[in-house]
DNA sequence: TATGAATGAGGGTTCATTCAT
DNA sequence: GATGAATGAACCCTCATTCAT
């Protein structure tokens, strides 16, 4: 029963996050989504309170799954004594790649839902706070010019990664993840061709 | 009457543009709308054809806006000999963070209603370029890294923009525009300790 | 100033009468009206208390005309001593025939609109009782069966004047207006058997 | 579950009915019908994808309707070897006096609503098409007087039907539809003067 | 627990009518 | 008198949510 009740929640959160990933939030409809599910309108309200409540679900998901992720590879880098910054970078956009839909979802429907603001206002901040760390950790590394401040720095890497991925597919088609990775790497670091700021 | 009527016009511009922003395009009603611009509801569709067309109105008169600016920024520059890099960032900046709100609504929503992502797009790929030409000006004058590739800089540059102003006032009270442009600036040049360049 | 004001006052009752025709009563708007008339909006209600107002008046206008075309048939048929039953069925299928489209519209929209329903049933009251007297002279001249009471006859009769205006044109195409008077006639006639009268 | 689902079809059914023949289609509105057949609005399209399928449904029904008593009329009348023209015309008088809306959708009383046109079109050939053939049977029974072209015949009788039905209850208080009903078939017999037929 | 018919608040939109110019 | 911008009541319809089965 219980192996029965989440499998239901699990269709229904799958089904929510396809339809929300392509026709938005309000567009698609409890009705939608309970069709996509195979199960009755009714048992929605069983496993959610809300259509928004579906939401949050969603996040905490994702979330999870990123974090887990994160942990993997910055872990990784350590073991193998390369960049961890490096790393880092190529493994978030690889996992943005991987997410684009839901991210984008996520944050063309950040605003607009007061209940879900709070929500996505930490899940940010966490994600803000681990990039920093990692930035952190190459400046203590010598590796990063140290003419920017670390939370400037911060905020330009996480705008760089942020509109990487919200604007990759569509627009900049020729760039590959690779060099994304690459460049965003040179820009913080010291100096390549400068030996005294390197 | 021509005043007056286009006096209307733009108490309803303002009411969409400050509910839409603050509320979402969904949450926020035609009803709301003629009530924040205190005329009636049927005003409303004297002046636009349909809740969708009041959007595109609000986009049309941004980019008209921000047309005008960068090309005023930019004569500037050239008369006085100044870096036309460092004033583009900061006028862009600037001009994004007086238009914060509208750019925010237009990125969280360019998506989910099919009439407008045309709209939105044209208006990203003519921002852009400028971006790009701007770049390309600076790398002639050798004033920029040249381990970057163009596209990619252009990419880049566009998302530390964005994000700078999409989240510098909620997550980054301490960043000043001034500093924020000084870093983007620096991580575009060539090299921050040749005072020539600075 | 009294010819202009006639004028205008006739150009919107043309215009109303027109669209009312082709559209239909609901789906022809003040607004459409007043364009098809060329006058601006606030005119209409110069002229006409309201939109059912209008109707009114072109309804005055069809029965003064269908009136007066009655009275020249009926003289006409009594100065040639022809059988002013046949003249009259004759007459008055030529004029629906004429005013197809205008009877089609009234007979359409007649229920509905609680302030028109008294005037139509003034207009249909009126014109039945001229059925009745023209059915009640025939009958005195001995040229109409006995076995019919008045009233039923009346009803009778049109009913057959009335759903030929309306379905001739678009159903029985082959049935002129000439066959359709002879039988109406000879269905009236005191003995079909009688050759004299066939 | 299935006979309640029906019932409350059948509730909204009736509801728009005489709301349409007492109000008209348009003066009708959805609101008046749900409260008319007490449910609530949101019940009305559960049944009903909209406010003009309810006439296509009413028609459909009526029509079904119609189609099942002419039958039965027609056999009955075959059966006890009586005239299956008189016992028609009946037949037809009766069920049009207790199904007025239908008799008005067929006259296009919703004219206007092009969707609607095709429905109506075709319902009114099937029921014309019947008339016909019922005009025919009683010819070659040879109760009919032969100085009646069929098609003119058929149009006639249509004629009459309709517009006694119509017009009966608010004009011709008086006239049974019993005594209509023998005076449309005297109006078509042979010979009135023959006491056999009479 | 699972269901889906029932619900009604609220949405965008239309249009007859008014009234200041 | 002529105008058309302004108006708001009323329309049809959607959909998140409830609840009896």
């Amino acid at each position: 029963m219980q192996i029965k009740k989440d499998e239901v929640r699990q269709r229904l959160l799958n089904a929510a996050c396809k339809l929300f990933v392509s026709n938005g939030y309000v567009e698609s409809t409890v009705s939608d989504i309970v069709k996509e599910a195979e199960v009755g309108k009714g048992t929605f309200y069983t496993y959610f309170r809300s259509k928004e409540e579906i939401v949050g679900a969603i996040i905490d998901e994702g979330m999870a799954e990123l974090s887990e992720k994160t942990n993997d590879y910055m872990l990784e880098a350590k073991d193998s004594k390369k960049s961890t910054f490096k790393a880092f970078i190529r493994a978030n956009l690889e996992f943005f790649s991987e997410n684009q839909a839901i991210l984008k979802f996520l944050n063309r429907e950040m605003s607009g839902y007061a209940s879900l603001q709070n929500k996505i206002k930490v899940v940010r901040e966490r994600y803000l706070a681990s990039l920093r760390t990692i930035l952190e950790q190459e400046l203590h590394m010598g590796g990063l010019r140290k003419d920017l401040e670390l939370g400037t720095a911060t905020a330009l890497l996480y705008g760089m990664l942020y509109s990487s991925v919200l604007n990759s597919r569509a627009d900049y088609q020729g760039l590959s993840l690779e060099k994304l990775g690459e460049s965003i790497v040179a820009l913080f670091r010291a100096n390549i061709s400068n030996p005294a700021l390197a």
